[in-house]
DNA sequence: GGGCCTACG
DNA sequence: CGTA
DNA sequence: GCCC
């Protein structure tokens, strides 16, 4: 532990905004990367907190909160037969439909549908997970409370299973199985230590089986990969439930007028911002360079993630996703990193089942008879309308 | 009973 | 296996 | 676990 850094540096947004400046004045320089300012300041962070949340054991802790209200469920009217609501958009693709960050209706429902995909995650049940996905996306575009299982059940994403839970939610208030794993030190166990950069869930069972219940035993006892060994370190200050802030992470999605150059850019970028202590770890790193065969040349494809600073004063670390594309990959870029994961899943699937559209964050292709043409993609709305849907804000992607 | 986004390291 |  |  005593190698954690107990500060970090700072930087200050202005710099985005000068290099903006820079950009479109200077943007055909080859390799052109605007000056860095200095670092403005060193916050400490309290190890204390961090230290707390590594040693974090949940056996006898206070039970997981709901996501949502943990409101006290009114008994509604048994079973009634009423028409699903009016307005709401029943698909089993989320991206036809607004759906909020935090939902108005059937907020504890949501809570507890949360509660059984991850279990179901957790598990190693990823098309089961899936299931909850949808129906959980479902629920939380619904436009009013849910007056019984039978209206539950005529939500596209809510099967008979499902509809069999909300009965019992609608009657009892609760769903058992869910409520117990706010207190299961299994399941938040495996929660916790999946969070890790570089963990997913059978690694995290893998750690639960050995014994261990904390991320401080993990680090003293197993034998861990560096990158591992990064993300424990890191989880502390990546850990989002301790801010206020909601969206941890920052996308920076750059492109240039120069076709050619974008790995070298991001090579030099990144080089410069290690050099001058703005990035304090590279937790992935790639570089490919692909072949476009039309152009009959090298071009480049590239993304990186770091560790990173960008809150002033509080000394919050952000981890920051560099990603270089083509000027004609902006559109496309942009729609596949804005998310949600399930919006991107959602309108990929609608693309190609609905109209043999080939999404992905690099370009779209028509797929017929046997053949696939591109199409340029100059925009978000651009996407969304060559796909032929209408556009969402991404505040309203939370599917 | 098949499919469940798609690509990357 | 993991990341987005 | 649900849709088609």
């Amino acid at each position: 532990m005593d190698d954690i850094a107990k500060s970090v540096p700072v930087i200050d947004i202005q710099w985005i905004r000068d290099w903006k400046k820079l950009r479109s004045s200077d943007s055909d320089h080859d390799d052109f990367v605007p000056s860095l300012p200095p670092v403005m300041a060193t916050s400490a962070i309290s190890s204390s907190s961090g230290a707390e949340i590594l040693n974090r054991r949940f056996k006898d802790l206070p039970p997981e909160e709901l996501q949502f209200d943990d409101e006290i469920a009114r008994r509604r009217e048994a079973e009634a037969n009423v028409d699903i609501a009016p307005g709401f958009i029943n698909s089993k693709y989320e991206c036809l439909r607004p759906t909020p960050y935090e939902p108005k209706y059937n907020r504890k429902l949501v809570s507890l549908l949360l509660l059984l995909e991850r279990k179901r995650h957790l598990d190693n049940e990823p098309k089961r997970s899936l299931s909850y996905r949808h129906a959980i996306s479902a629920i939380k575009a619904y436009p009013r409370e849910i007056q019984s299982s039978k209206e539950a059940e005529k939500i596209i994403g809510v099967g008979k299973k499902m509809a069999e839970k909300i009965k019992v939610f609608l009657h009892t208030g609760t769903i058992e199985e869910a409520d117990k794993l706010r207190y299961d030190e299994q399941f938040r166990t495996l929660s916790l230590f999946s969070k890790v950069f570089g963990v997913g869930v059978t690694t995290a069972r893998l750690w639960w089986d050995m014994g261990y219940r904390t991320l401080q035993e993990v680090l003293a006892s197993a034998k861990l990969t560096a990158a591992v060994q990064l993300g424990i370190e890191l989880f502390p200050d990546f850990d989002q439930s301790r801010g206020k802030t909601k969206n941890g992470d920052v996308d920076l999605i750059i492109s240039s007028k120069r076709p050619d150059n974008m790995k070298g850019f991001l090579n030099k970028l990144t080089r410069r911002l290690i050099e001058k202590n703005y990035l304090k770890h590279k937790l992935w790193n790639s570089t490919e360079i692909k072949k476009i065969s039309h152009l009959e040349r090298p071009s480049a494809g590239a993304r990186q993630v770091f560790d990173s600073f960008e809150k002033p004063s509080t000394g919050i670390r952000r981890q920051v996703d560099l990603i270089c594309v083509q000027p004609d990959e902006l559109g496309t870029a942009i729609l596949g990193w804005t998310g949600s994961k399930q919006f991107e899943r959602s309108i990929r699937d609608y693309a190609k089942k609905e109209k043999n559209l080939l999404l992905n964050s690099q370009a779209m292709h028509l797929e017929q008879n046997g053949k696939r043409k591109k199409y340029v993609v100059h925009s978000e709305k651009d996407a969304f309308d060559m796909i032929g849907i209408p556009y969402l804000e991404p505040e309203l992607r939370n599917c």
